[in-house]
DNA sequence: TTGCTCCTCACGTCACGTGAGGTGGC
DNA sequence: TTGCTCCTCACGTCACGTGAGGTGGC
């Protein structure tokens, strides 16, 4: 009244092919054979089979099932407890990927931080047009790639420049000149307005002193607007940012040159 | 300033060689080389990997995340959730296996249920020695292996047998039994007592008719106790089955074929 | 005789890991 | 020149899955 190797597998919950395997790796001793060579097996492989179940299906490696089998009691049930806090540790894991997958159904929220998502918001409510959120939003996505330390400190700066009425007012001409021709009289106009406000703004912010000023406003604004990949997506854009360079004060020049220093350490 | 592939693995936690895989799986697109034949990624490139990490860390087959990339949003969200509720399922098989870890430490409950294990706690304080517990035990692995259904049956059975104060001491007699030669007398007594104690036991359950009666009772004390393959593991215990056997009563002789028939339905 | 279980190779699968051997930028 | 990153094969790994081809009990 020995079991076939088809009832031990399914009393405890394996495949036939899993047993089988089990033998080959040396993890469940082979059997005695009857008189047709087929594996009988007693109580003890029920035991054993159990046992090594248990352990696999926690994610235990067969290779250390089989040392934890013929351990001590005593180093056996420490490694049961960890094991323990290992499946705790994929709860939680699992837990965390549920929220990243709620977060994968809500859009942009995985792929940048909340405040950059809130800037975002921010611009299409304001009027920016979807292609040019988009771009931006491209932008930040490659910022938080490269550097992303100082993402939050940009996204700060950003937000506080919204804040600013002249510099809306900006910013939306700057989306609508992205449709503008590359020789267009108006890209003049705007490089200067950008530049004044720029300049302005940093005097602004450096006698308040309020935050760290760790990247010159000036700058900011022709680099975060304008960054050269981003201009790419328009002549007309790349233009602004050939005009606007060239009508930046000689500090705020040098101050450029910082910039690209410091994003080669951020990098 | 596009990303390189370590920069984009590394910032959506997953390795270089995982990213040539998924191009290579044709799940994100092969982007531009630079001059050197390098891979230079753009922002929707971290979009699409965030979409698949995220989507094969929660356990998506890679074909099936292939599908997913570029089917609809709203079947994409249908799908979302139907993997949200597979997470929740793994989270609960992973509670139970904690739960199954720690029954494993407590020894045999994992491998045979409670009342089981109580009987055979019983019987330990009883002063059952260890040997025959143990093979009492092996019995009931066995026996839950082939026909699990009628384990708690005879399991209630065996627990009211203990109950009776008289068959305790046959109990413990057959114990001490096992170590007796062969052709010692006083198995053909103890097999006399066995026989006795079973045909009033029977008539006393058939009288009460509390419990609906699977198995004969007087059947169940000599095939219980000394089931054939248990009784291989001694001589005096293998004949003092023979001799109990030729004492039973015409009837109970005819049960015994009767129990056959169940155990081989059963199995 | 048919259907079912068992047996032993031995190749396949899934999602990468891991060198092997070589090139390009600083 | 050295060290680091990148490149393309291509075999290895882990825990089995899946036939292929054959035998034994009812």
């Amino acid at each position: 009244m020995l079991l076939t190797i088809s009832q031990l597998a399914s009393h405890c919950g394996v495949t036939v092919r899993a047993v089988r395997h089990y033998h080959q790796r040396g993890l469940l001793p082979e059997p005695e054979r009857d008189a047709s060579g087929y594996r009988r097996y007693g109580a003890e492989a029920v035991v054993s089979l159990i046992r090594i179940k248990t352990l696999a299906d926690a994610g235990v490696p067969l290779s250390q099932v089989h040392r934890m089998l013929d351990s001590a009691p005593a180093s056996f049930s420490a490694a049961v407890t960890e094991i323990d806090s290992a499946l705790q540790q994929q709860i939680s894991d699992l837990e965390r990927r549920r929220e990243e997958l709620a977060r994968l159904l809500a859009g942009d929220r995985l792929v940048l931080p909340d405040e950059v998502v809130e800037l975002l918001d921010e611009m299409r409510a304001m009027g920016v047009s979807d292609l040019t959120v988009g771009i931006e939003r491209d932008g930040w996505i490659l910022l938080a790639a490269i550097a992303p330390d100082v993402v939050s400190v940009w996204a700060r700066q950003k937000k506080a420049a919204l804040g600013d009425a002249e510099f809306r007012k900006i910013y939306l001409a700057t989306d609508e000149a992205r449709s503008w021709d590359a020789d267009d009289p108006r890209l003049g106009e705007l490089a200067a307005w950008m530049v004044d406000w720029a300049a302005n703004r940093r005097d602004a912010v450096i006698g308040t002193d309020a935050e760290p000023v760790l990247v010159d406003p000036e700058v900011s604004v022709v680099e975060t607007l304008l960054a050269a990949q981003l201009a790419e997506t328009s002549p007309a854009w790349r233009r602004l940012g050939e005009l606007s360079r060239s009508e930046l004060t000689p500090a705020a020049q040098s101050g450029l040159d910082l910039r690209r220093q410091t994003r080669l350490a951020g990098s």
